[in-house]
DNA sequence: CTAACGATAGACCGACCGGTCTATCTGCTG
DNA sequence: CAGCAGATAGACCGGTCGGTCTATCGTTAG
């Protein structure tokens, strides 16, 4: 039986560097990661070729992970757009009140990472484009009048709505955003 | 004449450590901040005792002077507070589009302070909440019905314009945001 | 069996971190 | 002038940073 299969260096290198960088922020060790993944300091290296590597395979994968949140909170709407959209600010409300939850990854980085060279600078930009996008398609689909506006619109509520909720934890962003939301989608 | 009398150590030291802090962050290193205030590595610790009581007196004396910002941005608007809280969103605006502006100095420390022990998190949650209580003020003049929710909307949508203008420069936050501003002035 | 490969532990490197120290210099006050 | 307080430069400390190194172990393929 292997049903309990390790996985390999590489995977627990970027499991252990997701849930520290998370927590810490990306200025956290490479010692601890390596402690947290119980791999070698060789492994990193031959695997990533670098810390600052192995942050934009973290913030790469973590994208995926998170689009994929946003499609299912969109999803879990129905079909017609509008639901859709204010389904996805209730998901991002339970998402942001469970334990664990201290804010975005993403804006963290940005504001962590010192210079645009960095390889995971791409990878954030990338990730808000990408949720800027599935907003936009909603809109797009609902026939708002304004869609491009719009979907930035949301996309400062979502963000707004990280950001506060880790800065006053338990605050409930989202249902205070509720009814700009709303505003947004209902505009003329 | 003593016309161009230089400050003190003490001064010298915050002039470079809010200047340093808010391009690199607070995780920027002692001997930079010495080498451009030009200023004894002893004067460091005789006058603030370390370097994170430095960054708290950073916070601390920003904090007035952003706090008299928004104040002024205020007045800008006149008398009458709708006017005035507009007016606010238009001065970030300006603020948020000039050169070297490249985030909330706040928000950025927030994530990057590891725990809330650090003497410089009071500063930031202080800043937050006089700024909410400025907003507040407003609302209650104008006789708004929900002037609690509406402040924490507002503030919302002031940390959105400061957060997406780093990320994205040159987006015109605070424009695309005004319709949002708007809505929360004119919620019944 | 053996050769090869991937992973391991851990020593080691130079650089930098925040913080303490001594010694020297400068400018004010009595 | 003497003396003192505050500022200066810079050596020094232990610890940590990211990164490279050697040597050993375990598995697997030939």
């Amino acid at each position: 039986m292997t049903a309990v299969a390790r996985p390999g260096p590489r995977d627990r290198l970027l499991a252990a560097a997701r849930d520290l960088t998370y927590r810490h922020g990306v200025s956290v060790g490479v010692d601890a990661i390596l402690k947290e993944a119980e791999v070698a300091r060789r492994s990193l290296y031959q695997h990533f070729g670098g810390k600052d590597e192995l942050v934009a395979e973290v913030l790469r994968t973590s994208a995926a992970v998170d689009e994929r949140r946003y499609a299912d909170g969109l999803d879990s709407g129905g079909d017609e757009p509008r639901a859709r959209l204010l389904a996805l600010f209730d998901r991002l409300g339970e998402f942001t009140g469970r334990e664990g939850f201290h804010g975005c990854r993403y804006i963290a980085a940005h504001s962590s990472l010192t210079s645009p060279e960095h390889p995971a600078y791409a990878e954030i930009i990338g990730h808000k484009d990408r949720v800027l996008a599935m907003l936009r398609a909603e809109l797009d689909a609902m026939g708002h009048p304004g869609p491009e506006g719009a979907a930035i619109r949301l996309q400062f509520l979502v963000d707004a709505i990280l950001v506060e909720e880790a800065v006053r934890p338990g605050l409930g962003a989202a249902a205070i955003a509720r009814p700009l939301v709303e505003a947004v989608l209902d505009a003329q």
